[in-house]
DNA sequence: TGCCAGGGATTAG
DNA sequence: CTAATCCATGGC
């Protein structure tokens, strides 16, 4: 319920900026079960890093969830380790892996109801809300905002002040409620931070004061 | 050299 | 319930 008579809603500015200045721009290459890894190898981690790990496990023809299980915990260690986090990654993935099998693969996901589908990922030894987006909006073609902690310091920039499941409905009451729409202002928001936003304060960040 | 990266779990207060 | 702390490598 956005009140009329008070300051402009920033949000929908905000949008409206970030989608002048990147429009189409396409974000997390990968099939759904390469994404679902990368999800967990890019917690607190450059996407650069990343992408060695997918290379290296490629290699090893092991960039997907039976391929993470083939592998023995050293080999998958290895092959992560340019991630950080390696030991504690590795689980993870092994977990989500095996999770997947057990509930009967990925064609049982597609059936679940996505409310039933980001609890039951939430419910993984680490898996997060910004994980279970992420898979559920990039991997699992579901509308599900990912705020992760990009949006939040352009959100407090922008005089947006929600954080987490708060900032995520406001998102997600903003939007059309597409998963294309969904994407792509989630990597136009990472886009911005890194064009613009230092880890501590903001560099000439230009969505400061945007309804003034 | 020190700081931080597209978090999450655990422990402390 | 919020605030630290740990996990760990790589790049600037």
């Amino acid at each position: 319920m956005a009140e009329k008579g008070s300051a402009a809603d920033p949000l929908p500015a905000l949008i409206g900026l970030l989608r002048e200045s990147y429009g189409e721009i396409a974000w997390w290459p990968g099939g759904p079960e390469e994404v679902m890894i990368g999800a967990i190898l890019t917690q607190q981690t450059k996407w650069e890093n990343v992408e060695r790990a997918l290379d290296n496990l490629n290699v090893l023809d092991c960039c997907s969830l039976e391929g993470v299980l083939s592998l023995s915990l050293s080999e998958l260690e290895e092959a992560i380790r340019c991630t950080g986090f390696f030991r504690i990654k590795s689980q993870r993935l092994r977990a989500l892996s095996m999770a997947v099998r057990d509930v009967g693969g990925r064609s049982v996901l597609e059936k679940m109801s996505l409310s039933e589908l980001r609890e039951w990922l939430l419910s993984l030894h680490g898996v997060g809300p910004e994980t279970a987006d992420s898979i559920l909006c990039y991997a699992l073609n579901r509308p599900s905002y990912v705020i992760d902690a990009y949006t939040e310091r352009i959100c407090g920039c922008a005089g947006i002040p929600e954080k987490g499941a708060a900032l995520k409905a406001r998102f997600e009451e903003v939007l059309v409620p597409e998963n294309k729409e969904y994407r792509l202002c989630h990597a136009w928001c990472v886009e911005y931070a890194k064009d613009y936003c230092g880890a501590k304060r903001c560099n000439e960040c230009i969505v400061k004061n945007l309804n003034e």
